[in-house]
Formats: structure tokens, sequence, C-alpha cells
DNA sequence: GTTCTTGCAAATACTTTGCATTGGC
DNA sequence: GCCAATGCAAAGTATTTGCAAGAAC
């Protein structure tokens, strides 16, 4: 998909970053697709060095081009912060199955809540996650 | 503080878990103490053996006693889900510092996304969390 | 050409598992 | 007494570090 190659280029530039080959693959992937995605699953789609992917995810991380979700697995998980498709997790607590949401009115919650902190001045991104045991498992 | 080990027992009392003496420091230390404590951090305050420590977390996650913190650093981080006191946090994507602010119109949001979602009925507890880069890592 | 990034090897640190023992209820 | 929780040893897996070679700008 060009088109999306072509806006992971354009986010590296914003941010700052060289644009390299294992970056604009990494950046794709992860637009392309809207789960969250484990360093093992980057490793094994991408076929790349694990430790160049893990290298890369810090970066982007820090310049808020991508998150760390934390649905509770051991290994970290990883998604693009898209503020134009802000959505939320719902995660259950036993089978930590996720599933997405939207609507949350964060800019306003943002706001209010930059009043309270003097040590802050812009955020990057927000997270709104809900947690609960899902139908499946509460019947265990 | 009688009262806070009190408040302990009875919370796991609820939960229908065991009341063991690890479990009520463990939940003790962490109501005492608003930031999020990680493993090795109980460790040292408790002296005990970690891999109690690990079960007892993972245990009193599941039951939404404790929540997992996740403020980008290595190792997980742990906190009281305290439904009276909902508090969310700030996080710097460099420093990793956490500041915490209040105010998060969770009712309404949890409400909203129950009616998208039909894989849960019931939510435990919930974060909010603002990533971006405090004002001293700003300058660097 | 300089600086940042990559890739491999190796080390480190976090977390889990198995099993015998102990303790809550 | 029964079943679940603990504590220790050991294993397993995620993540980081060091350094030389390669690529972006």
């Amino acid at each position: 998909m060009k088109s999306k190659v072509t806006r992971s280029i354009t986010l590296l530039d914003k941010a700052g970053l060289k644009k390299t080959d294992s970056r604009i693959a990494l950046l794709d992937l992860l637009s392309k697709n809207k789960k969250p995605f484990s360093v093992k699953d980057i490793v094994s789609k991408l076929s790349g060095d694990k430790v160049t992917i893990y290298r890369i995810l810090e970066t982007m991380t820090k310049k808020g081009l991508i998150r760390r979700v934390d649905t509770g697995k051991r290994e970290a998980e990883y998604e693009t912060v898209d503020h134009y498709n802000d959505h939320h997790h719902i995660i259950c607590l036993d089978c930590k199955k996720v599933t997405d949401f939207t609507g949350c009115d964060a800019d306003s919650l943002i706001t209010k809540a930059l009043k309270q902190v003097k040590d802050f001045k812009q955020i990057t991104h927000h997270s709104f996650d809900l947690f609960g045991i899902c139908n499946t498992c509460i019947k265990k």
C-alpha cells in the first residue's frame, strides 16, 4: 500500500527521525493493523533484527508516534498513535482479550488536567482503558 | 496504622481471598503510598519472598484490588484501585516521571463504552493516562 | 564526512514454573 | 483435614548493552 508507506515517511520526517527501511516498515505494519503488536509479532512479520526493533520502538515511543499498550500480558505491546482515529480498549483481566471502543472527551479532560499540574505544558497523547471480566470468563 | 490494616482485611474478604499476612502487608503498603510500586520496591519494603509477591500481585490484579500501571519503565508497577479517590497520571515520555491529577468523567464514558461492546457487562476499574514531555526534559 | 542506525553476540533482569511445606478456614 | 498460599531452587523469556559495520543526510 503505497499511500500508507508514504504516510509513515511523512510521520518520521515530522518527528525528526531518519527515514530508514526498518522504521518505515515497522510504522507501516502498525498503521495497517489496528491491534497491538508484541516484539515477537513484529519480528515474525518483518523478519528483522530483534534488537533493532526494540530500539526503534523506544525511539518512536519517545516521539509519540506509537504507544505501549498494557493489556496485562508479560510482553509489551505497541500500536500507533492516531489522533484522527482515537480509540480505546476494554481488557479482560482474566483472558487479556482486547476489545476496542471509541468516544472519550479527551480534549476537555486534558485541558482540565494541565490546569492542575505545572510540570507539563503539552500532551502528546493519552490512553483510556477499561478493565473487567468478559462474558466468557465470567462463566468459568 | 490500624485503620489501614483493617481496611485491607476487609477488601480481601470482599474479594473472596484468604487473609494471609503477606497479602495484608502488600495491600497495606500500596494503600498507604499513592505512588506506583515495582516488585523490587515491594520486596525491599516487605522483605518477603519475591515469587510470593508476584503471585499476590497477579491474584489481586485479577480481583481488581490493584492495577498495573505502565509508566514506560521496564518493570511493571502496581497501585491500589481506589474508587473513592480516583486519580490519573501524566507521564513524561523521556524521564518517566509520574504526576497525578484528578477529574475524569469515567462513569458516563463507561456507560457509553458498554453500549458499543457486547463482550462485557461490567467494568472493574479504568485507567486514564496522559503522555508528554515534562518541562525539565523539554529543555534538554 | 559526520552522525545516527543497524546487526550480532553476550549479558542482564524480569517473570514463571515445579514441588515440598505451611497456614487459613 | 482440605485446599489454597508460601518459599525456595531452577528454568524460561523479555529486554538491554557493547561494539564494529553500514546507511542517512
